[in-house]
DNA sequence: ATAAGGTTTAACCAAATGGTTAATTCAGTA
DNA sequence: TACTGAATTAACCATTTGGTTAAACCTTAT
């Protein structure tokens, strides 16, 4: 088992600048094979590849395939879960939620390319997984639920139930960039012209969400 | 290879009536099993079981893996293809594809739980799939685009490009499914509880769409 | 220097897996 | 009835793959 570096600062002082300990460098090398093929057509030997290291190194640090794939699932969901927490417990208002979250997300899912497609792929191979690994830190969508029935109450948006909003918006959002390859093929569009199109829907599903829920 | 039974009136006459040739009591049996699980982890072994056959039959009648794979994605594809065709190329109004099409969604998902996933999933695998094997004969949007644009310049909906449009459509309506055990988990929301959300959003999508984009 | 303990490597292993083959069965035909 | 060619099966094969192991290699403390 891999034990606890207890003194040698050089060395230590380096991993905690750099965050290059063997550990960190497996998972990262893991999180590219794994996101990117989801875990049955992802290979140990790939990982060592990508790490530069040695396939049984894998072993010693994490064990088994499993455990080293349930390590990057939960370091990608632990990336996810900020960010669609946004809309839950953000303090700002529903306007500037819905506009804030679609005008980050693009750079986002540019930085986290496979993240999104990853989560959903593998939690649809097991959906009890997100159960069995975060059932006790999943946030409360009732800030939110509060938060669109008083606007509701005021007069400013329609009636809708904010479980349907906060699909509707995720949806909006994430759908285009996990299904890109079908909509490009249905639109006839190529990768310049659809990430313009990406580009355009900063501010575009924010208008088309406003507008359908605001009152005039 | 396999060879066409060229007599045998009875014989033909049945496949004829309830499809079941041994090549379609394959390709349904691998479309079960490449549908719920992947390519990359479904095993032949389990296709020919659910077949009720040897597993040397299935390479007797389809040669290879890939190719039988191929077989399944082309007829998925060519399921989900007219689908999304409805709002492309129906003659229907503009409202009435909206609904029309949202409305038909829950039911089509019903009937084929796994087929979304598995287009979308094995073609980020491969994106250049859906070119290789439906270069030709993918729809023309040009006639949703008219559509579109003269909705517009009757003063009737807002400005929108008509890939937007599309997108949004096909966003709100898919999405909820293929992300179902994400969305289940951050809405803290069973089995049941969940189906009913979809069973709203059968209305609750075209209004929303509709509500956004039309002049009042 | 050397003993100790973590780290790294090369070689190896057993199970799984896609695929093949030779033999057998079966249906239709002459 | 015997022949012919397809359909089917059981046994087999080669490769891939996750995982193990024993030996070698540091690095550090005594």
């Amino acid at each position: 088992m891999a034990k606890e570096q207890t003194t040698s600062e050089p060395n230590i002082l380096n991993a905690i600048k750099e965050q290059t300990t063997p550990e960190s460098n497996i998972l990262n090398a893991a999180k590219e094979i794994f996101e990117r093929k989801g875990m049955a057509a992802a290979r140990m030997q790939e990982i060592a590849d990508e790490a530069g290291i040695n396939k049984a190194m894998l072993h010693y640090y994490y064990r088994s395939k499993q455990l080293l794939f349930e390590a990057v699932f939960k370091s990608a969901f632990s990336t996810l879960a900020p960010q669609l927490n946004e809309i839950i417990n953000a303090e700002n208002s529903l306007f500037d939620k819905i506009r804030n979250f679609t005008n980050n997300h693009v750079m986002f899912v540019v930085n986290h390319p496979y993240l999104f497609n990853f989560i959903i792929q593998e939690l649809n191979r097991d959906p009890d997984f997100i159960e069995k690994l975060f059932s006790e830190k999943l946030p409360n969508i009732q800030k939110f639920r509060d938060q669109v029935d008083k606007k509701i109450k005021e007069g400013i948006i329609i009636p809708i139930k904010a479980e349907h909003l906060f699909i509707n918006i995720l949806a909006l959002n994430i759908f285009p960039f996990i299904a890109s390859p079908l909509l490009k093929g249905f639109l006839k569009t190529d990768d310049h012209a659809y990430r313009q199109l990406m580009e355009e829907r900063k501010t575009e599903i924010a208008d088309f969400i406003i507008n359908s829920i605001k009152i005039k």
